[in-house]
DNA sequence: TATTGTTATACTCTATAACTATA
DNA sequence: TATAGTTATAGAGTATAACAATA
């Protein structure tokens, strides 16, 4: 019985595995590429990506640490890093004085593209050749679902704690 | 055109940022609720449920090191930051005088399930609710197969370096 | 007062290479 | 010689809290 009590039965749990173990794996894969190729970390590279997208190649901070980044500190410190290497440059904003704006140098741009074939290529062996079209499809659609769900749902609920028993 | 240059589909793209955002959600609110609930990071909660699971809760060094970690010395820390905090014992092998077995403690599976509801909570919340059984079961299915094609394949085969231009 | 961003600090984690000991 | 594991070291990344400046 223990109705109360949280499970999930083993195909749930296959499901999840099997999707941990492909995030994983995939993301490991992607790290090595982007290292390789073009000395950057994935969060360096989604910054740089971002910028590539945006119009004239600029994004305040603020606008940049959305889905990347989990602190403000954690961005300031990678766009430093993207700073000394010369692959962007900070300004004060025009219309606040308090942001700042990121703005994608040449260099920048052109490591981007230096990087971007092999990424589209790990991509491709390691989840695109393996499925066809409409299974691509339906991935998406799948974790479009989940995304959906988990923006509507607060990120941490009140989820009521277990008694922390011992310290370490 | 340019029938060499690797690229994908806007189509191929979405699903391979539908399954990284959902990847990377998860994997934060997995880590953010091992870390509350129990003090643990999700490679030393790997390690102990890998524990929980073995025939008398002892597995050797080489056996745990597998999926979790890619490196020798990065599991020798993380058993050694478990066994400074109790949950783990490390002993010579009875075979082989080379070997170190890794043993759950007492402590250690109290801490296990201790931590095991909010983490099955959290998947429950985050990936199983939004989507129906069959859905779960066509997820594990493509996963599966991408994970399959994974393994088969060189995980870093002689790819085409690109020329290395600046140094950063 | 609230917001934008930086800094100081301290900590966790990781990987490489050199090393020890056993097979 | 090869394998199992540790250690030393050094670097990358992260988060929290205190801070400065502007709105």
């Amino acid at each position: 019985m223990t109705p109360d009590a949280p499970h999930l039965d083993p195909e749930q749990l296959a499901a999840y595995f099997a999707l941990t173990d492909v995030g994983s794996l995939l993301q490991y894969a992607v790290e090595q590429q982007l290292r390789e190729d073009g000395d950057l970390s994935s969060v360096q590279f989604q910054i740089i990506a971002r910028l590539t997208g945006a119009p004239s190649g600029r994004l305040r901070m603020t606008d940049l640490a959305d889905g990347i980044v989990y602190s403000r500190s954690g961005l300031t410190y990678q766009v430093g890093v993207l700073e000394k290497a010369g692959l962007v440059v900070r300004g004060t904003g025009p219309d606040d004085e308090r942001t700042v704006v990121v703005s994608l140098t040449a260099a920048g741009r052109d490591r981007f593209f230096q990087v971007l074939p092999g990424h589209v290529e790990v991509v491709r062996r390691l989840l695109v050749d393996p499925l066809d079209r409409s299974d691509l499809a339906t991935l998406r659609s799948l974790m479009d679902r989940v995304l959906t769900h988990m923006r509507a749902a607060p990120p941490r609920s009140a989820r009521p704690r277990p008694p922390r028993k011992p310290s370490a």
